[in-house]
DNA sequence: TTCGGAATCGAACTTCATGTACGGAATCTA
DNA sequence: TAGATTCCGTACATGAAGTTCGATTCCGAA
């Protein structure tokens, strides 16, 4: 009983011809120009057969995303955050050695839902450690929450200012520019 | 001759109400839900009118980015840029008076649009006064447009986050955090 | 008040993308 | 190999975008 049985190998090839195929076109035009049609013709699929796998175009790119912001995630969670809340250091880095495909999905060309999703990663994170530092009552006279937001966006702000001008500085220096403008904690 | 002809009456009457329109519909659902059909419903105004007007419905919403650039751009110029780059206070204040407006163009439910625009003004602004201040030497090792991108993105994330949670603290502890929370120049 | 030009109306039409339906063919797993 | 699942492709329904045009209304200037 509930016996695990493997993944089909066709649903495999299809959702690979699509992740595929999403980010070809990416970086080709903005996501809210790229239709349905397009991805079925560049992955080489029917159109019932998108259907059957994703409600939407952003149904497609929220699994994208996933592997994404679990990137972020691990490379927020593996650098001890010193001065700064979080840190950014790795985030940089990984943002260089990615940086055509995330340039794509989080630039001027890349969607509203990825900014959001990449700002709730941030504010999360940026919310777990400040709770955890709340102990030291250096901060007491600031509300979190607001602080959290500010963190989340001003790293988010430089990190899609960094990729959209093709990595001016490298990671960092970029490093630098967020920890040494934010007031010491 | 160049008389300057005063403009028709009705061509105001159409686009004040296509602008009505548009900022009483974008309260109700998101921007990207609101069809041309929606707006010329509202406005009362025939389907080939509008296009005799506007290009797109992201025309129309230019149009009325206009107002807002332009108020935002006023209270960044009035107040004294103190320690922080960007003088916040008077921002808070005017998106408090005019927040039914504001969040629904800023906030979630607003376009992609909006916050670009008002992004592109915060860092145009950020970059003046940085440069301005380039003489004092004092933050010499960053680089200038880096930090713009950091100051203007703290401050829109950080207004866009109190519009959209209902604006949780007054204006003035806002400008707090944003001052507060940046490193002194 | 009148007149000529401009704006609006409204309806029909084209185009294009989304999403659904289904029968037959291909392919997988067991 | 056999049964089940997936894929294909075509056709269809829906709905929004954008255009066209003749008839009508309205405006501003004289």
């Amino acid at each position: 009983m509930a016996t695990k049985s493997r993944p089909d190998r066709r649903v495999q090839r299809t959702k690979d011809s699509l992740h595929f195929a999403l980010m070809s076109l990416i970086v080709e035009k903005s996501y809210d120009k790229i239709t349905v049609q397009d991805l079925i013709d560049r992955a080489n699929i029917g159109r019932s057969t998108f259907y059957a796998h994703y409600e939407t175009k952003d149904d497609l790119l929220l699994s994208e995303l996933d592997r994404l912001t679990a990137d972020i995630e691990r490379h927020l969670a593996d650098e001890p955050s010193s001065t700064a809340i979080l840190p950014s250091l790795g985030v940089f880095r990984h943002a260089a050695e990615n940086h055509r495909e995330i340039k794509a999905l989080l630039g001027s060309k890349g969607s509203d839902l990825v900014q959001r999703t990449a700002l709730a990663t941030f504010t999360r994170r940026a919310e777990a450690v400040i709770d955890e530092r709340e102990g030291d009552g250096k901060n007491g006279n600031l509300p979190a929450d607001a602080r959290a937001a500010f963190v989340a966006g001003a790293l988010l702000a430089l990190l899609t200012w960094w990729l959209d001008n093709d990595r001016p500085y490298p990671p960092e220096t970029m490093a630098n520019v967020y920890a040494q403008s934010l007031a010491p904690t």
